[in-house]
RNA sequence: GCGGGGCUAGUCUAGCCUGGUCUAGGACGCCGGCCUCCCAAGCCGGUUACCCGGGUUCAAAUCCCGGGCCCCGCACCA
C-alpha cells in the first residue's frame, strides 16, 4: 500500500449513509445483501446521472424512450437465449477446475436424458454411475445451480412461468415492432429504456458495485445491416479511444492504445461505426460526471467472455481506488440475433421493408398453368400440378424444358403444352431484412458510486463534495449570517423565492456560520447564498463558492436569474453578478 | 458456495481475551437554548447502542451454537 494511502471507499460508505444518500436495505430487520436504498439525496443524485444520460443517449441522437415491464413470460427469455444460459446445472472438476453443464456430462457418460432433472437427483446419478471428469478424470465437485434469472409465477397457475428480466433489452425487441411503426418506419431507429432489472446473483459485493437489483440505462440502434455507416461519426471521429483490445489482452499488453474513432475503425480494432460512435458518447457523458480520462478506458471482452448474443463487446471501465477498473458500462454489436429469435419464437415477422431510392425493373420469367389442358391430362392430379406449378422456381422449368423437353416432378411430367412461359418486368420497391443492432448499456448504480468517488475531495480536515453544478442534489443553500436582527426571516424570504422559481435549495440556520458551509460542502451544495448586515444596507447577498470557497456580492434582484444561469451552465461562479444589466 | 476477519447510539469507537464493579464510557454529529458581522469557535441542556435467535451460568456486550449482514481472498459475474 502506497504511504498515506486513505481507504476512500469506507469514508464514503460512511458518508452515504450518514447524510441519507443510501443505504443497505432492510436494515430494521438485518438487512440483505444485493439490495440498497436510496435516500433523499441518493435519488436525487441519480436521477439527475439518468438525466444526463437522457440528454446524451436520447435527446441529443433522436431516439424514442420506452418502458417495459419488468416482469416478462417465461417464452421471451426462451427466445432471447436466457433460460438457456441461466438455468443449467454446473459441476467442476476438482482437479482441473474445468466447469461442465452437469446434465450434459451425464447424458454423455450414460445415454439417458438428464435434462430438467433437480439439483440432488444429478447429484446422486454422478455418485452412483461413478461420473469423473470427461477432460481429465478427475473427481467431479458438488453441483451448483446458476440460475441468475429471479424466477416467479404469473397468477395463479404454477406452470404459468415468469422471469424478473436481467436485461431491459428485451423489452425493446419485444416491442419492435409497434415501435418501429408510430416512430414511421425510419432506420436507424434508437429505442432506449432506463429501469430496474434484476439478477439473483450468487454473491453480490462491493456495495454498489454489484447488486441483486439495479438500474439499467439501455439504447438498442436497429440499423439497416447492408449499411453499417453511422453518419454521425464524422462529427466526432477525431475523439481519441483508450482501447485495450481482445488481441492486446492475448498477449498480456494492458497499456492501452490510443486511437482515435476515425482509426479505431479504420484499422479494425472496432468492428463497426456506431460502436465506434458510441463509445466516443460514452466517454462525453462519463466524462461531463466529473469522472477524468485518465480513469477511463475500454476493454474488448475475449471470446469466451462475451454474451451468447454479441459480435463484439467494448467494456467502459472506471478506475476505482478500491476496485481497480471497475465495468460501467458495455458496447455490444448484436447482430440480428435477438429479432431472429424472436421471429421464431413468436411466429411474427419483424423484418423491415426499405423502399429502393429509385425501384428496380426486373425482368423475370412466369410460368402460367393452362387450366383446360392440365385438367384433361392429368385429371385428379390436377390440383396438385397447380400447387407444384405456383411453388417452383420458373427457370427450373423453362431449363427443364430446354434441355430435356419435359420437367419432371413427384412422377408427373409437365410438358410445354401445359404451361406459357412468359417473360414479365416487375417493379421491385424495397427489400426486407431483419435490423441490426448495437447496444450501449450503462449501470447506473455503478455510475453514482464512481461520481461519488470523483467527487469527493477533502480540504482543510472537512469533506468537500466536488460534484458537477448540474449533478447536485441541492443546489443552493441560504443561511443567514447569524440568527438574530432579522437576518433569518430575510433569509427565509430569499430561500423560498427560490424555491419557486425551481431551484432546489435548503435553510439553514443552526450553529455558526462556517459549521453550515461544512454541512452544505459535504453533500456537494454547489453555492451558499449568505444574507448579513449589509443586506439589510444596499439589498445585497454573498454567493459563496463550493470548490474555491470564493465570496462574492451580488443584489437579490439578480439573484434567481443568476443562479439559473450558473446551474445552467452559461456562467461559472467569477461572472455571477456582472454584466447583467 | 468455500476460507479468513468483523458487527457496541446518526457516525467512529472503549469494553470482550480473564463473565459481576456496564442502570455500557468517550469523541464527533444531531435537536433545543445562549452567544456569534463569514468557514466544523464557545457555553448550557437534550438525544440515541451491545446484529438476531438459542444455550451455558446465580450472573452474558463478554463464553458456546445457529442465522443475518459487512469486509478481504477464491469461485461466480450469460
Amino acid at each position: 500500500m502506497e504511504v498515506g494511502y486513505v481507504d476512500i471507499y469506507e469514508k464514503i460508505v460512511e458518508l452515504l449513509k450518514r447524510r441519507g444518500f443510501l443505504w443497505p436495505s432492510f436494515e430494521i430487520y438485518g438487512g440483505l445483501r444485493g439490495f440498497v436504498t436510496y435516500g433523499p439525496l441518493g435519488i436525487e443524485l441519480k436521477h439527475r446521472i439518468e438525466e444526463k444520460w437522457r440528454e446524451w443517449f436520447i435527446y441529443k441522437q433522436g431516439f424514442v424512450e420506452i418502458e417495459s415491464p419488468i416482469i416478462m413470460p417465461e417464452v421471451i427469455f426462451k427466445a432471447s437465449g436466457h433460460l438457456d444460459h441461466f438455468t443449467d446445472p454446473v459441476v467442476e472438476c476438482l482437479d482441473c477446475k474445468r466447469k461442465f453443464r452437469a446434465d450434459h456430462i451425464i447424458e454423455d457418460a450414460t445415454g439417458k436424458v438428464a435434462e430438467g432433472l433437480g439439483i440432488e437427483e444429478i447429484e446422486e446419478i454422478i455418485e452412483k454411475e461413478n461420473i469423473k471428469c470427461p477432460e481429465c478424470g478427475g473427481r467431479l465437485g458438488k453441483v451448483g445451480q446458476f440460475n441468475l434469472m429471479f424466477k416467479t409465477t404469473i397468477g395463479p397457475y404454477s406452470e404459468n412461468r415468469g422471469y424478473a428480466r436481467p436485461e431491459a433489452a428485451q423489452g425493446m425487441f419485444v416491442e419492435f415492432k409497434r415501435i418501429f411503426t408510430v416512430t414511421r418506419e425510419k432506420l436507424p431507429l434508437g429505442i432506449a429504456q432506463i429501469g430496474k432489472v434484476l439478477r439473483n446473483e450468487i454473491s453480490p459485493r462491493k456495495g454498489l458495485i454489484r447488486l441483486r437489483e439495479f438500474t439499467i440505462m439501455e439504447v438498442e440502434v436497429f440499423v439497416d445491416p447492408e449499411d453499417l455507416s453511422c453518419p454521425k461519426l464524422s462529427e466526432v471521429e477525431d475523439e481519441e479511444l483508450k482501447l485495450v483490445t481482445a488481441d492486446m489482452r492475448a498477449r498480456n499488453e494492458e497499456e492501452p492504445l490510443i486511437v482515435t474513432a476515425r482509426e479505431a475503425v479504420d484499422k479494425g480494432y472496432i468492428s463497426a461505426e456506431w460502436q465506434a460512435y458510441f463509445m466516443v458518447i460514452s466517454k462525453y457523458f462519463i466524462s461531463s460526471l466529473g469522472i477524468p480520462w485518465e480513469r477511463q478506458r475500454f476493454k474488448e471482452q475475449m471470446p469466451w467472455e462475451k454474451a451468447h448474443y454479441s459480435k463484439q463487446t467494448f467494456d467502459h471501465e472506471i478506475y476505482l481506488q478500491r476496485f481497480g477498473w471497475v465495468e460501467v458500462a458495455g458496447h455490444a454489436y448484436r447482430t440480428d440475433y435477438d429479432l431472429k429469435r424472436h421471429m421464431e419464437h413468436s411466429r411474427v415477422d419483424l423484418t423491415v421493408f426499405k423502399r429502393f431510392k429509385e425501384p428496380q425493373i426486373i425482368e423475370k420469367i412466369v410460368v402460367q398453368p393452362l387450366k383446360e389442358i392440365i385438367k384433361s391430362d392429368f385429371g385428379d392430379n390436377a390440383q396438385k400440378v397447380f400447387s407444384m406449378l405456383k411453388n417452383v422456381n420458373p427457370m427450373d422449368i423453362k431449363v427443364s424444358f430446354d434441355k430435356k423437353g419435359y420437367y419432371e416432378f413427384d412422377g408427373i411430367r409437365i410438358e410445354p403444352k401445359h404451361v406459357k412461359i412468359e417473360k414479365k418486368t416487375e417493379k421491385i420497391t424495397g427489400r426486407r431484412f431483419i435490423p441490426h443492432v448495437f447496444e450501449p448499456s450503462f449501470g447506473a448504480d455503478r455510475l453514482v458510486y464512481a461520481t461519488l468517488e470523483c467527487s469527493y475531495s477533502v480540504k482543510e480536515n472537512r469533506v468537500v463534495l466536488k460534484l458537477p453544478r448540474d449533478l447536485a442534489p441541492i443546489q443552493v443553500a441560504v443561511f443567514p449570517l447569524v440568527n438574530k436582527d432579522n437576518l433569518p426571516s430575510t433569509a427565509q424570504r430569499v430561500w423560498m423565492s427560490l424555491r419557486d422559481e425551481g431551484i432546489r435549495a435548503m435553510y439553514d440556520n443552526s450553529g455558526s456560520i462556517g459549521r453550515r458551509y461544512a454541512r452544505a460542502d459535504e453533500v456537494g451544495v454547489p453555492i451558499a447564498v449568505t444574507i448579513d448586515y449589509q443586506t439589510q444596507k444596499d439589498d445585497t447577498v454573498t454567493l459563496r463558492d463550493r470548490d474555491t470557497w470564493q465570496q462574492i456580492r451580488i443584489s437579490v434582484h439578480d439573484l434567481t436569474n443568476e443562479l439559473l444561469d450558473y446551474f445552467k451552465g452559461r456562467k461559472n461562479f467569477e461572472e455571477l453578478g456582472k454584466s447583467s444589466k
